[in-house]
Order: structure tokens, then C-alpha cells, then sequence
DNA sequence: CTCGTTGCAAAGGATTTGCACAAGT
DNA sequence: ACTTGTGCAAATCCTTTGCAACGAG
């Protein structure tokens, strides 16, 4: 349920900048869409399973640069959720995150619920808050209440 | 000049847990204090600037620990603003901090302007926000204004 | 055919870990 | 003295980069 929408503007986007439309970068593109939350080691990790045994995945070198060349054309997003491990996602659903730092599970939440603190830091600072990024760090209910919280 | 005041706490926190009162946690817990907002790389730094040439500053590794356990302890907090870069500061005065993707210049905010958003996810997902945690992504006005935000 | 892309492997930077010695209580 | 903490160096982890071969347009 995944790819049947193939992102026609990938190819569009690619050849408008003079880049071309490989299957590589498809395959990293549909990655991210599925495996929502996917850091570029699950990401590779998952082409090479949709490889299989004679596949041939992209190489992590290729992951890394593929990601980051669809960000810059705002087909994905990462956010750093915690130490060593930024995470993507497809841009299509603009959400913000909410990690727990005891179980390191990730929630998507509203983004309008940061609506009124944007207004007012563009008003106070002139800072524009890009809600796709964003991510709070706190607790979770299930680490809360098995007491997990200050490992 | 910096240590006049000897955070009282500190040697108390850790006796009571049968932990030990050393100069090297006096001296990274006071260089957080002063340089707001630093790496584990640039509080090394800053030991070895002040302990001379002579002097001997805490090792790296030691940094990393010692934050570590003072994180434990509740006197510091660290905030992961992106990629590789964790930021450190003292607990004393929590707030929330606010990064441009561009520049990398680090704002910091009011703390009650999430107060809003953090009660609606306590009370739909039972998440408790770590608000000294809290890192928002955007531009700065700066940056806005001189164009340099997609680069 | 031409130039952007990929794969491979090595380089790099940041953080962590094992251990023997030094130091706090 | 006993036990924790430190320094040093090696080990990891994650990401980036150089370069020759490959493939899209």
C-alpha cells in the first residue's frame, strides 16, 4: 500500500535541475515513504532486503547522498531525534515528533499544535520554526509508569 | 574568577551516592555554567584554555563521563541541536532553545511557550515533555533575509 | 557520446571503552 | 586501605570523499 502512488515529480524535479532519474534514487525515495522514521542504516538495510540475494542494494555511500539530494529538493525531511541518528520521512505529511529518551520510541503529533509558539517566536525573534523538524524529547506514558524514565 | 561561588550541591549530590567530589567535575560543571550552550569539544577547549600551560586539563574522555554523570545528577541538561552536536548548559534556568538551519545560531526562548502544546500531548498521548530538552529547527532572520537558507 | 552517478574502499571526526595507575574518603 | 575516577590509547560508529567504471539522456 505503499507505492502504487509513484511520486511523478520525482523524475520531473530531477531532470528540471539537469539530474537524472535512476533507479536508485527511486528505491531510497520509496524507502523513506515506507519506513517512515528510518535512519539511513534502515533504510539501506531495507533496500537490501528488497534486493534479495542476487539484488543489488545501493551502496550506504549512495544512501547518504541520495538523502541528502531529495531533501534538497524537498521531497524528504530528517529531524535528529537523539544521539547518532537522524531519522527521514517522506515530506508528504507534515508532522512533528515526539521522541521518549528512556525507550527512544517515536509519536508524530499535530503540527498545529505548535502553531501559537511560531507566531510568537516569529513576532519575538524574527525565527521562522520549520515544524517538519521538530522534535521534543520527554517521556512516554509506558516509561513513565514502569519507572524507566532516569536510566 | 569563575568559581567564586562552588555550586554547594554538587559535592552533597555526589557523596550521596557514594560518588567522589573531584576537581575535574568542579571544572566542567563551571565551564558549562559559563559557556552556555557548548559542545563536550569546545568545554575541552575551554579546560585546557584555562589550565594554562602548564596545568593539566581533563581528558576527553573525562569531559564525556563527567557530563554524563552531571547530567544524571540533574545539574545539566544536554539538547541535540543537529547533526553531531550535542549542547550542554546548566540546569539552573531552563529554557527552550531555537536553532537556525542555516547559521547555526542558537536563541533561546521561553520555556512556557510550549506550555500550550505540552499539555494538549500529556493529555492526548500521555507524553510528558522534557522541556529543557526541546530544540525547534527554523531560520533565523538573518539568515532569512540574506537568502542563505537553502544552501 | 557526454556528463551525472554509483560502488568501493579508505579517510575522518566524534564518542566510547578497557585498563592500570592516581586520588578521594 | 578500599573503591571510585582519570588518563591514555585503541576501538567503534557514523558519515564523507576520491576515483574509475557505468548508465541515463
Amino acid at each position: 500500500m505503499a507505492s502504487e502512488r509513484g511520486p511523478a515529480p520525482l523524475g520531473e524535479r530531477l531532470r528540471a535541475q539537469g539530474l537524472r532519474l535512476t533507479p536508485q534514487r527511486q528505491q531510497v525515495l520509496a524507502a523513506v515513504s515506507e519506513l517512515d522514521h528510518a535512519t539511513p542504516e534502515t533504510i539501506g538495510a531495507r533496500l537490501r532486503e528488497q534486493a534479495g540475494p542476487g539484488g543489488a542494494a545501493p551502496d550506504t555511500s549512495t544512501v547518504y547522498r541520495t538523502l541528502e539530494l531529495l531533501e534538497k529538493l524537498g521531497l524528504v525531511w530528517h529531524t535528529h531525534l537523539g544521539k547518532g541518528a537522524p531519522v527521514y520521512h517522506a515530506s508528504e505529511h507534515p508532522h512533528l515528533h515526539v521522541v521518549c529518551a528512556s525507550c527512544g520510541e517515536i509519536a508524530s503529533a499535530d503540527p498545529a499544535l505548535l502553531d501559537q509558539a511560531a507566531e510568537r517566536l516569529a513576532a519575538d525573534l524574527g525565527f521562522t520554526v520549520d515544524v517538519g523538524h521538530v522534535a521534543l524529547s520527554g517521556t512516554c506514558r509506558r516509561c513513565r509508569e514502569s519507572g524507566t524514565e532516569n536510566a
